[in-house]
DNA sequence: CAGTATCCGACTGGATACTG
DNA sequence: CAGTATCCAGTCGGATACTG
């Protein structure tokens, strides 16, 4: 077996990793604005008017969770009025095209 | 542009197939119970000793939810005792890479 | 501008006991 | 054997109003 060989997915189930890949996917919008912020960068307004029926308590924590979780950047700039943007970390844009073939999976079960 | 260049993953984000990628992952234990199934035809009870903490009613509630999705198929033997065996359609052997891959993603954030 | 605070109904998952 | 039925606590997401 040459590296080439070797894929991490041939890895037995890890409840615990599982658990991490969940939480940067899992809930109603999360995937969703990791997808539409994509290698953008972004305004918090901005994002929110690119994720219409999200309301504001949810954008907020579901940015607040991603940047925890280090999909994230936010950038706070000190001016008046402030200004923030998001961007995916290099870890997030890495993450990416994984992200994406998940729509994959949604295009099979429909 | 041949077809080889063409990828899905290119797609803009779709929030119905999203929310369909997201029913086949999402909640605590289905990623696991598919990951922990792979290609193997096992029966209910056999199941739930490979999944110790997943509760019968969850189990069951999530089996049935996998078959409606058609990433499952249950096979009921009619014998006495009653034998049920449970395994991935040919669309969920299909998408077992993918949802293999999801665990890389995991590892990234940890 | 970029969020918080508050309230609320719906849904999720867990424990336990029961059944065709 | 292969599930159901019931109850219950906790979380999730939505609507709206408010703030440094």
């Amino acid at each position: 077996m040459t590296p080439s060989d070797f894929h991490e997915s041939d890895f037995e189930p890890d409840l615990s990793i599982i658990n991490n890949a969940l939480s940067v996917i899992c809930g109603k919008w999360r995937l969703y604005i990791i997808l539409v912020l994509g290698e953008q960068t972004l305004r918090y307004t901005k994002l929110s008017e690119l994720l219409p029926g999200v309301s504001e308590k949810v954008l907020a924590g579901e940015l607040k969770a991603l940047v925890a979780l280090g999909v994230m950047k936010r950038v706070l700039y000190a001016e008046i009025p402030s200004r923030v943007e998001y961007a995916l970390t290099e870890k997030g844009i890495f993450a990416l095209p994984q992200l994406r073939q998940i729509q994959q999976i949604g295009q099979l079960f429909t």
